[in-house]
DNA sequence: CATGAATGAGCCTTCATTCAT
DNA sequence: CATGAATGAAGGCTCATTCAT
């Protein structure tokens, strides 16, 4: 007995929650928090407002949770950009331009710009939401990425003594153009512009944290994914 | 004799003004465009509501003088900070941590951090806003940077093709940890926590831009990082 | 046994529309479009400001409805003043005057005259309204009367080239007084005045077009201004 | 270079209260009384807001002063108009004509409506104002109008009982279409028009009240109110 | 007198929130 | 549970009026 039939009308007795955390979303998104009415947000959900008391408690709840949602999935998004970071050591220079890539379009990702703009702009009415979010969100992508430069640095193809400031400031000169680009995530960027900005970024990381090679090289051998090794 | 404000200043002043502004920027500072109410700010300002609408016409016109307003005081800030770079050769780590620590000092002030987050959250609202802001501060201070950064490349103490995206990253690379030890510059920071990250931005710059000293004197003459060589 | 208003009647009603449509009228005939507040409006209605805007949107939509609904009242009552318009030839000049104070009084009632007010008052910034009224209104009755009057022409009791015309002079010469007499539809008239304000334009009326009675006919043998020596 | 401000300016000394009372007048008639604003009546009149309270004190009474003066204005119109009736016997018809398409000029003429208008709007604010205006306008304009119409009754040309009665049903008659043609004066008339209307008016008063001509004379011989005699 | 500046009051409108169904 | 209807509170803006110059 599938109650698949009942697709749509009867499929809202639980998910009119997500159709209106999506349009919560939108709504805060594009007006921010103070601006946004409940009004636009229950028609853009197609439910009524007292639906949006029911599920989730007033205005200031459904905003704590529309953040989360965003940290969540900006986060999810940040970590599978990371997942394939290079482990081989040759092509040190396009590896780091692939995830940089990966890592640039997850900054000026429109969600991701949203988040960031409504942080920005409600930090002074949640205080608290700026930790929660910074520990699901780009807290564990530092710590992620710095894991890899880590295994690449043990790997003996970068110097690095703090992983944590290296993925950091790997990140910080990756997206440096990014925000006068996008005007803070509201204009699309072009994709070469992007590509540009993320050379600029590695090249200058690799400047400052490629081992060098004079040394004709022959690599510390190991297969560089052992981390910490003997 | 200047009958400044001592005066009985019952009514009339022409500078209520500047107390609408000032006011106007601390409680768009503190609330946000949105929630800010012209009752607050005329109360705060010591005015009744109608004078905001003789000196300055309506909310929308107050928020962006009030952000004109804090742009022009950032920006002779930041510019200041940058009037006693250092041109001398000697101790160019020292100079650029003092410089740096000064940058750093003008990006978590409290206005400057207001007028960032004030920009975030109305982006949407005021699109125009944003390169305005961006003209009348940053730029204005990246490209004083770029020069003396550039002269610093020219006396050979520094390998720079790119003044300009130099100086971007030198900044990039101060202020990288300062918004999330400073909840986006709502909290203040500990001044040793901001020279440790001055002192760890300086160090990654003079890893990637610093000219080699093996050889005492005539500067590189590389091509420097000449991207993808051969 | 009606449950009109004894119910509890706390909240939600749905003639709550009428209610406030019906406080409106007074308050607008009262105070005029310009000086009539909202809030006096869902006082006197009963009701909360906002649910005004739920029913009606704005204080311009419900001046619209408020005047249509005045106007369609009033025609209703003008046309109900026509359908017993006689079609019987002895004692016209009774008939007329019969007709003639039903449709005076229709001129000096209450709700038309406040009509006329807000007209006046408000046709500069609703033009569109005029019109609306017109068609809605007048101009009915102009034409039923006309119609009734052509009757009587036919059957040679009057001498009528243009119905239209005759019947607009018809209410022109009934209510010629009236204005001035009822300070606009301010001040109560005297019943007995108002007929002799409309014996006085039916006596014209019928000196200009009642068809002449050489044939023995029983002439209005009475002498009163007898127009028509003979 | 320009001596402009020189004009207008010193003149000002005390005919800034005839700039203040025309500007108002303009104003009035334009936005009606109560959307009427002091700033804008200051501004066209070209002078300071609080120099309208100097001359006439607050909007009220600026009000008065302004019907007061339209109303004399039109007064002296319709009188003019009236000046030079026909006591002729000949073309009677035209005459009539003639006189009554000055009169229905006077009453479709912009200040004369707008006269209307305002009355309607603040007659349940300004009580009074009705009676004094109707005393320095139609009432006037009625009696002479009386007085000529008493002539020709005199004179064997008409039969009239009641002059004044006469008069009022006589501008009754030519008026009649007026306001549905002028939409309450906002619109101007095709002066065909205007003609077209009066000259169906002035024939439904000659049918009413011409002495038949059959009989070529001896006039009732009747004094009927004759004023000025001769 | 004339003016620029200031103000208290008020209005139209909208919002977040809650009953009652 | 979901909804239509209703509401208290507040916001932005404007106005008529008055000081102080």
């Amino acid at each position: 007995m599938t109650e698949r039939d009942t697709r749509n009308a009867p499929r809202g007795r639980l998910d009119k929650r997500q159709a209106i955390i999506a349009a919560a979303l939108r709504v805060f998104a594009r007006e921010g928090y103070g601006q946004a009415s409940l009004d636009t947000i229950a028609a853009e959900a197609g439910v009524a407002k007292p639906t949006i008391y029911n599920h989730l408690g007033g205005k200031e709840n459904l905003f704590r949770h529309v953040l989360a949602e965003i940290a969540a999935r900006s986060n999810a998004k940040t970590l599978a950009a990371l997942q394939t970071f290079p482990t081989d050591p040759q092509e040190l220079r396009d590896h780091l331009n692939t995830v940089g890539l990966r890592l640039a379009e997850c900054f000026v990702d429109e969600q991701s710009s949203a988040l960031r703009r409504l942080l920005h702009a409600e930090i002074a009415r949640f205080p608290d939401l700026f930790d929660v979010v910074l520990d699901s969100g780009p807290n564990q992508a530092t710590e992620a990425l710095a894991g890899r430069l880590a295994r690449l640095a043990n790997a003996g193809y970068l110097t690095i003594e703090d992983p944590i400031r290296a993925a950091r400031q790997f990140v910080a000169l990756l997206t440096d153009e990014l925000p006068a680009m996008t005007a803070l995530g509201t204009r699309p960027i072009n994709p070469d512009d992007l590509e540009r900005a993320v050379t600029a970024g590695v090249d200058t990381f690799l400047r400052a944290f490629a081992t060098p090679t004079d040394a004709p090289a022959d690599p510390p051998a190991r297969e560089a994914v052992g981390p910490l090794p003997g």
